[in-house]
DNA sequence: CCCCAGGTCAATT
DNA sequence: AATTGACATGGG
């Protein structure tokens, strides 16, 4: 992989494991939005960043260098070898089907915060919907960036909210939760800053202390926020794939979390990722 | 009008 | 410790 800025361009070129289609689209983030065939849009880090795909190529529209090294490198975990990640994972044959429909995910390092509660808003909840919530959630309290986006609003900027503020976003019970969050997280109860440097066990259970956050919110945040990739959130998509892929192992939920990582080993958050793709590109059928 | 959607909580057994 | 229904809202 070989990045250089081009005006006020970052191109990364040769990036053979990195599909913005598929990274934006294996259900991590909420916040990116195809506006061309080829072309994504979106923020995080307060800051609105445009993406394209040039064949071999990725382009960062209208960035610098600075924010690249600061922001975006680390955000689209670009130190890190996939290539070698999916040969290891692929010595599992079935799971090397599911790598090969998305060989360009990549997993997200999202701020922590927005991923707690963009992740209690998805609990029993469609894909759609969250994005709209979340996208309500950041025009009614977050800061407008430009003339189209809003940044996520941060804790302390939600500080004394109640589930009455939150009628206009239309979370429905999920309110109470994301008023818990706040109350936590505002008032340094969980700083979520310190919970970078807790082992996974640690954090997943300074992580539950929140109302409406359980085992699977928490699984999803250790992997999207704090790169834990050694834990496998089990959703119904995934629940359901690996009681077809893996039918003997997978009775319960309980046996399902333990199969992912006995199965995966020490990255098995990211073959979940792949999985999780899979089912919703091709129904589950390998 | 029914069912379901990246689950979690609390009551009940 | 395992099981079960409620929880808001919107779309099919």
């Amino acid at each position: 992989m070989k990045i250089y800025q081009e005006n006020n361009n970052i191109i990364i070129e040769n990036s053979k494991d990195f599909c913005l289609k598929q990274t934006f689209d294996c259900g991590q983030c909420f916040r990116w939005e195809q506006t061309d065939d080829s072309v994504f849009e979106g923020v995080a880090f307060g800051r609105v960043l445009s993406l394209k795909t040039e064949e071999d190529r990725i382009v960062l529209l209208n960035t610098n260098m600075e924010d690249y090294e600061n922001i975006w490198a680390k955000y689209f975990d670009l130190s890190r070898d996939y290539s070698k990640i999916k040969q290891s994972l692929s010595s599992d044959t079935i799971l090397k089907k599911a790598i090969s429909s998305g060989e360009g995910i990549r997993i997200l390092r999202q701020d922590p915060w927005e991923t707690l509660v963009s992740f209690i808003i998805s609990a029993s909840n469609n894909i759609p919907r969250i994005k709209k919530i979340i996208g309500l959630l950041c025009e009614h309290f977050g800061k407008p960036l430009g003339s189209r986006h809003f940044s996520f609003p941060d804790a302390k900027g939600l500080w004394g909210i109640t589930e009455e503020d939150l009628s206009p976003i239309r979370a429905g019970f999920r309110a109470k939760y994301i008023v818990d969050a706040v109350n936590k997280v505002a008032s340094g109860e969980i700083d979520l800053h310190k919970c970078e440097f807790l082992d996974t066990d640690s954090l997943k259970k300074e992580l539950m202390k929140i109302n409406g956050v359980g085992e699977k919110v928490a699984d999803c945040i250790l992997l999207f926020a704090f790169g834990r990739t050694e834990v496998f959130p089990v959703d119904v998509w995934i629940k359901n794939t690996m009681q077809k892929l893996y039918p003997e192992k997978c009775s319960n939920l309980k046996q399902i979390r333990t199969a992912g990582r006995e199965l995966f080993g020490e990255h098995c958050g990211i073959a979940q990722q792949y999985l999780f793709y899979h089912a919703r590109e091709k129904g589950g059928n390998i």
